[in-house]
DNA sequence: GATGAATGAGTATTCATTCAT
DNA sequence: AATGAATGAATACTCATTCAT
């Protein structure tokens, strides 16, 4: 799903390295290129599903964003719904990666814990990875059958979360935590603005750290 | 928007009293009595709104919910944005006077951040006041103008929230706070089942508030 | 048809006297009166059909230029076709019976060409009689069956144009001509307007008459 | 507009060539090819609004007039005004080709003024171009700004007109003997009928023409 | 005579999808 | 792989008309 510009351009501490990421998972099959013609239409189908929502996105207007007829589409995917699978697909994988990525390179319980947060929060905010929200704000959009394959994926990447919230507090159950704090993180991307609030990820994340592990456990 | 069974059926604590607050606020003009057609109308579609979604509900739908044809639908609304509107106009109403009245009960700060959490979630449950979480899940399928509206309305319920977050902790930033909450809690209705997790709304109010103000601040 | 006061207010040379035509039609059971609630619904009909087609007028609109709902209508007439063809009916006698009386008070043939002229020219543009160019404009949303009654009350008034052309020039064809001339004055509502082209109705009969009767027959 | 075949079939004196003027301004980009899809909608769409006027024509009508369904009218037009619009535009630049070349023909003022009636005859009576009386008739079916497009490409037409007019006789106001000969001319529409009386239309345009310039000026 | 609620057939328009070229 | 035309079912919405109260 990222584009490797995107993420190039992006800068974000965690997301150093997001281009050398997306080229291994792209020779690792697990990514779609996102030069070729299929990955630039899952592309922008995920910046439109986030923009419009899914309901409201016609494949009229993702073919227009790269430049083809919609019939042409149906070449490349069997239906709408499959690329919005597709594109949840995507983005779980990479998403799960990169927190990987991040959560390594943390030694402190806390430390990881605060890169967990940041990864959702870049990946909620279109730093290195669009389309991430859509994972919840579309969740019913798609089929039972191809949430099941989604679910399947996102498994590791909500595993890693409990472990890294097991490990970081003295909560009761991380799985709990771990909820409240999805909520919390992609309800951000309705009201944060970093141009607005002069408050950098970097920063909101700390206060997410603060406010959820107050009394500095870890 | 509450039906008067509805609310007669919860028999939550805070609820209590619920079926005499719809009755006063219909009587002053502010909701449309349940009981009406127009008011069977609203409760129609904030139930599908809820379940299916704004864009996935038909008028056809909501008007087979009450048993009418979908055209007559238009006799009582002029499009299907404004029940969506209208809808949210209620919700806001209702949930704004039963919050103060929980509040105003509470004598402690910390009891009465508990009452706001649990107020809620009850909302956003259905407890009460079915249509509660289409104001986060729907805000886009409103037009600007009808947006407008409905944030006149909400200002109060908010600035409650805040006074009662900015009394009740050591938060710096109570606006953040409320923001971070509010995806918390909405969120919850997407996990939380009572039957299965065998956690009452109460109990999970509970939690939300050990975890956001641990240290007993307050 | 015609709305008395309207008919007070024009002041036209040939409208004097219509208030009393009216009051002498109603009387004779030709003209239904203005100031029944059924007079008024046709009155209301006739501007609307005229203003913006009887297609584009709904019954609601006609219903509520009254102040009554759409429903009634349907104790005053059994549908909005009936409404047309008796707007045509009363607009057709009023027409015809003030032609007669203008005539009449003519003694020159080229006087009494003028007068049919003007008499026309007035219906066209409301003075004294809303409603007539539907005649023409609307024809076609009338049924076959209203278009003979009408077609029947109309005759006299074509009767009348046909003898006065006669008489007044030395044309071959006096229905060819009164055709031609109906023509040229109907579509006077689409272009003519008293304040714009500061030329009154009374000096457009003028021009009307010395284009089409030039070498002064008569 | 004019399917070449209608032109052929029409065989009137001043249609002559009129099947290399379709040619010649579809080349020129100022028509749509008649044999296009695009083409035959409008073609079935002018026929049906002369026939049963604009509001009144579904577009069911017309995509069965052409033998596809109703919803693929919309890969050709957004809307159905939009076929309105067109129509008018596209007859409008016929009309004003064709009037130019018929008048080119004439040496005299009174013979470029008979050609005018007798080319605004042909039009009106679906020679060589069907549609044309949509102009006037379902003038207010059409949006402002499509209003607005359709002037332009008439000013040249009526500017045509007016100096015929001036140059043929001695008429005070040619502006104004323009809209008398145009309600005349266009009221045929509704009376003509070549069959019946037995009057072919250049007959009927020497009739027009002499009993608005009786007394042989120019 | 009027109301308000409902009907039901009809409207333009949308859009994912198909398919011959 | 792409195009352009078409499909067909669904959509929100309109409106003349009916009818119990």
């Amino acid at each position: 799903m990222s584009g490797s510009n995107a993420v190039a351009k992006s800068g974000a501490k965690s997301g150093a390295g997001s281009a050398e990421l997306v080229q291994a998972l792209v020779a690792g099959g697990e990514l779609t290129d996102p030069d070729s013609p299929r990955g630039r239409l899952l592309n922008a189908a995920a910046r439109l599903f986030v923009e419009k929502g899914f309901a409201r996105t016609t494949v009229r207007d993702i073919a227009a964003e790269v430049g083809i007829l919609s019939g042409s589409i149906f070449h490349h995917f069997r239906s709408k719904e499959a690329i919005l699978c597709q594109v949840m697909r995507e983005v779980t994988t990479f998403a799960r990666a990169r927190m990987e990525q991040a959560v390594t390179r943390e030694r402190s319980p806390r430390g990881r814990l605060r890169a967990c947060i940041l990864c959702e929060l870049e990946a909620i905010h279109g730093r290195a990875v669009p389309g991430f929200t859509i994972l919840v704000s579309e969740w019913r959009s798609l089929s039972p059958e191809s949430q099941k394959q989604v679910l399947r994926l996102r498994e590791g990447y909500e595993q890693l979360w409990r472990e890294v919230l097991a490990d970081a507090g003295r909560m009761d159950d991380p799985a709990l935590a771990r909820r409240l704090l999805q909520g919390a993180l992609s309800h951000s991307y309705n009201w944060y603005r970093p141009k607005r609030q002069g408050l950098s990820l970097d920063e909101l994340a700390g206060q997410v750290l603060s406010l959820f592990a107050r009394q500095g456990a870890a």
